[in-house]
DNA sequence: ACCTAAGATTCGTCCATCCGGATACGACAG
DNA sequence: CTGTCGTATCCGGATGGACGAATCTTAGGT
């Protein structure tokens, strides 16, 4: 585990555009559909079939969030045949979520009543 | 620290719009501009003022920034007079930043490739 | 070769959210 | 009370990105 504390600035990348990239990562998890594509894939391998059957939107829109999942890193992907197989092997994945949430959870309210963030499709 | 790897669906809440608070969380951190206030913010208390000649935004801007961060609860907000100083007190956020880090940079080419998502101003 | 099924991509539309600038509010000084 | 400084909020404009529908690609079946 790295220091969770550190003195000096060392919370992001210093590479060109590393912010940037740090703030895609963090897109890529704002998004409810994504988040119930994460937890749906988690130690369980799936088609983009069964996940448009699983959160009902349509096959265009699964599959392109899964794209950006996969292209993140955060579920890898398995073809067989016409098959895409989807999946979540990466264990820091789920810790990065249950972090957020014990940390989301501590703060529910305010988090609730902030405006200036509003979740698509509530 | 909770199980990395749960069997069963105990990744999201399951509290009504559960999600879409986690996706809240997560779209707080999903700007360059948040991301670059918190790491200046770590453990080192500033003003709005301070905050504004750091990262070069308007001042509307950054304390609409910093409002949204403390609304997520990710800094915490001392009012002394007509002077507002932020910090980032909880441990657990200088963590999910860096397990986040961790994991981008795992993935660093895909995550660059990925024309799905794009960071603000770029 | 032809058809079908699975998945990926494109398109137009619509909404969230970023931005700077202007303005409103509150605290302190004179 | 009036002016100024520090912050917060509001406004209009621009853009990211989510959506469904339609289309394209590719693998497998007949």
């Amino acid at each position: 585990m790295a220091d969770a504390s550190p003195r000096s600035t060392t919370l992001l990348p210093t590479e060109p555009n590393g912010v940037e990239m740090m703030a895609k990562v963090f897109r890529a998890l704002g998004d409810p559909a994504r988040l119930r594509l994460l937890e749906f894939l988690l130690n369980e391998e799936h088609t983009v079939t069964e996940c448009v059957a699983h959160i009902g939107l349509s096959q265009g829109r699964v599959s392109s969030h899964l794209a950006c999942l996969s292209d993140c890193g955060y579920v890898q992907l398995r073809r067989q045949g016409r098959f895409a197989y989807y999946r979540v092997t990466d264990p820091r994945v789920a810790e990065l979520v249950l972090l957020a949430r014990s940390l989301a959870a501590d703060n529910a309210a305010a988090l609730a009543a902030c405006m200036r963030i509003t979740a698509p499709n509530t």
